[in-house]
DNA sequence: CTGAAAGCGCTAACAT
DNA sequence: ATGTTAGCGCTTTCAG
């Protein structure tokens, strides 16, 4: 059957469509007893105005767009959680698409969100963690991003002006390897991350120029990137544990790839932290309920999402922002490090 | 700058609004030249339909909405990608809202998804998994579903005829403890699952059932409910642990009270599954990944998300579907349960 | 094959 | 305080 318009209910009440809108947005005086009776009449027919017609003329639809690679990741829905929050204050809702880092899935959905004309458009994942990136995935952005507020999370398009919010993970990575030195570890090694990849890329480097500051060596033979999967850490450890000359720590670009690495450890018989100490990047939830707890840089997700929502609601206000907003991530020591036992 | 419009294309392209249109939807024939100059000035101003407009016309938003009850939990997201994985087919998108099992926000969220006019709803959590729910609860899901499709996910409403899909709970529960008891375990405890929740009474009156019929007892002291945590699990677990007589396998209703009792029985320096079998539910992506890893009954969330998603767009296709649609859960045997040590 | 025109349901001047 | 009316951007008869 047929949803009840503005109409119906105005032609019950003997009342114009104008007057009902009144009431609905309570956008004009209206006397009591009319006000009485289309509020009776609006609850009797349970009517919900039809938010497309509104939109159609408003120019605005309450939605704010939301790409992200991969729900599964424990990280983004804290992300997540944290923008929900945050737009509770302008009243948005979320499409959410998982793209799967899959750059055609992107596009589509950018397309569709930019047809429904969210609002906004909050990016994460995908073609802005790629080092090289193509162009026109580039410009595709950037020409909706001329016309839809968007912001980019963790991430960035190489010249291309797009508004940031992001974790410093120089400085994360920073702090991981300076705890490591600190506890006396000489050889560290490094798991994870995908070469094409900025996330690897900038945690390497910082790893790298840290271990330098801390006036420690780099092993080449320990460097050893593969994916962001708990597999991929459990099998870059188990490669490193063949070797004969082994580290007595190990930086992991992420929390899924320290807990495989935790895991292969585990089942080759070795003892975290004991034997060999890991640490970690993210926090998320679960790494302080594993065993042993996971010492890690804590990435703020749910910051991370309340500052990407803050973000878009003053450029959706047409106010002025930053171009990068920089979330500090901080050290979150645990269980997984602890002083090598041979100095 | 504005949005360029039909209109606009239309008068660049000297033909009518409706000739635009129809090369837009392939909705009649349109002469290959004019065709053509339009498609050329579509892509060269990157016109991209007005959703809204379309959609006031049509009756149809190509969006389905979701609530869950928090995707911080890695069973819904895992759901949502099975359910967004399905519903490429008919080209679907998804609002979606973590309702926190608050009924308040489910109600907002509801709502906003009427007036947004959505295809279809997906209901997960919150009323619908509580075992006594209010009647204005209940009659206003039903009303809301009176005008769209609904679906309820792994919940009910007592009599309320709404469409469910659904993990058969009482059928993983048995298989668990039947798990258990071939084992050789006699003393088997329950712990998790918030009392007022039917999930929990499902599951606890399964396991009842079921150990009556391996010829078990059951003993009241081990029968401990709290919530989903993996702070419940834990806190349960030492409870039982301090007790003088203790089970020596335990059923958890889900995945993360079973990590929470192997952390606390870990840390009580008790091996698992040496000294005390643990089994959970849900079979959430860690569970495979924990140490040591944790037999589970699998809920195949993401079957359960297609399968929730098949249901509804068949509704949405106005034809008819079953009431409720069952999907049978299977037990993964993994290492956190092996033979009582003493016979 | 193409155009004119009537809405879809609502809001916002502009009148009264 | 309330009614009239002109759109918002698009699809869809109904006529050519």
């Amino acid at each position: 059957m047929r949803e009840v318009t503005i109409y119906d209910i105005a032609k019950e009440a003997k009342v114009s469509v104008a007057t009902v809108s009144r009431v609905i947005n309570d956008t004009a005086p209206v006397k009591g007893s009319t006000r009485a009776k289309i509020e009776e009449l609006i609850s009797k027919y349970n009517f919900q105005p039809n938010a497309m017609a509104r939109s159609l003329l408003k120019k605005e639809t309450g939605i704010i767009g939301v790409i992200v690679p991969d729900l599964t990741n424990p990280f983004f829905p804290e992300v997540f959680a944290g923008a929900e929050e945050e737009a509770q204050s302008s009243g948005h809702t979320f499409l959410l698409s998982n793209s799967i880092g899959d750059t055609r899935k992107e596009s589509e959905y950018l397309s569709i969100m930019r047809e429904k004309r969210v609002d906004g458009i909050m990016f994460l994942g995908g073609r802005i963690n790629l080092k090289h990136c193509d162009e026109h995935l580039v410009q595709e952005l950037v020409q909706h991003a001329s016309v839809i507020p968007t912001v980019l999370v963790n991430g960035e398009l190489k010249n291309s002006g797009l508004i940031r919010v992001a974790t410093d993970e120089s400085f994360g990575t920073a702090l991981a390897v300076r705890h490591l030195a600190q506890l006396g570890h000489k050889k560290i090694g490094f798991i994870g991350g995908e070469n094409h990849m900025t996330t690897t890329s900038i945690k390497l480097r910082a790893f790298r120029k840290t271990m330098k500051e801390e006036g420690l060596e780099v092993c080449e033979d320990w460097i050893l990137p593969d994916s962001f999967s708990i597999e991929s850490g459990k099998r870059q450890m188990l490669k490193l544990l063949s070797m004969k000359e082994k580290p007595t720590a190990i930086f992991c670009v992420n929390d899924y790839t320290a807990i495989g690495a935790i895991k292969a450890a585990t089942e080759s018989r070795l003892s975290v932290p004991d034997d060999i100490s890991i640490v970690g990047f993210d926090d998320i939830p679960l790494s302080h309920h594993f065993i042993p707890e996971l010492t890690t840089v804590s990435q703020k997700a749910h910051e991370l999402g309340r500052t990407a929502i803050k973000v878009l609601q003053a450029m959706m206000n047409k106010e002025k922002v930053k171009k990068l907003t920089t979330l500090e991530p901080h050290l979150v020591v645990r269980q997984s490090t602890s002083a090598p036992v041979q100095p």
